[in-house]
DNA sequence: CTTTCTGCAAAGGTTTTGCAGATTT
DNA sequence: AAATCTGCAAAACCTTTGCAGAAAG
């Protein structure tokens, strides 16, 4: 129990933290929101899933605050999004470490992925086009063999 | 004048024939929108974009209709569809040549890539994962150098 | 006290759908 | 004649926005 309290504590200076280095007022909803995409077992959630695990907390924030947190989270770089083929986007926290997504298309489950030569590879044939690349996208769609 | 009747003749049984053996039936509709998909210079088009380029040619199809039609078309393998980050979703023929995408963020102009190294090492990081590639998606967001 | 935030409800943009009449086979 | 298609208008989705009161700094 103690260590529990001392933990969510902790939890929350650190979300804090973060509010407050990306500018932002450190408000209940973006604590709540923060602390979701921290701990949720799928990494990657929509505005959607994220208002639901929030409800499922106890915790009723509206959907359009929702979106407005989510969006000013990833333009403060705490968040990155995608636009998987099945139409909805998905954030996940910027944890710093680029990578790539495999999606099951029987599940939905999404793995995450990194190979340095298909980076490598990418910026040899922007080069080769004389541009520069400033983001990508590579999503697998797979399934179990 | 005379090659020009032949030719309009020729594309118009060329593309009955495709039609027809996607099982769909032949409607002016839908030819004016294969029409549009072979002939329009920007190869990427989404439903609005094709609604206008009909709309341009003289022809008031309905934006139902359209959506409708690409998503037939699509389902029998006459297009491939993309969402690129910008959120929307634009058609493509297929032509059998499989290939990725660079769009520039700039301009929002489409090219064109293929790199069968980034294909083979795309089939290695699946496999090493126990997966089968059902599909993919890799787009490079671009800007010149 | 000023600035920023939140919830609500309304609006926006895109895509889908029910239906009745038109067209294709 | 039967099956399929089209246009229209309405609905369904997802996301954004204006506003007024609430909370943070």
């Amino acid at each position: 129990m103690q260590t529990e309290l001392i933990k969510n504590k902790n939890d929350i200076n650190h979300q804090s933290n973060e509010l407050r280095s990306a500018g932002l007022k450190v408000t209940l909803p973006r604590i709540k929101i923060l602390e979701i995409l921290e701990h949720s077992p799928e990494r990657h959630l929509s505005a959607e899933d994220v208002f639901r695990a929030l409800l499922e907390a106890g915790d009723n924030i509206s959907l359009a605050t929702i979106y407005r947190v989510l969006t000013q989270f990833e333009d403060a770089g705490l968040l990155e999004s995608h636009n998987f083929d099945n139409g909805h986007k998905v954030f996940e926290l910027n944890r710093g470490d680029h990578h790539d997504h495999m999606v099951c298309v029987q599940t939905g489950k999404v793995i995450e992925f990194h190979n340095e030569e298909i980076e490598k590879l990418q910026h040899e044939v922007a080069d080769r086009h004389g541009l520069e690349i400033t983001g990508h996208s590579l999503v697998l769609y797979v399934k179990p063999k």
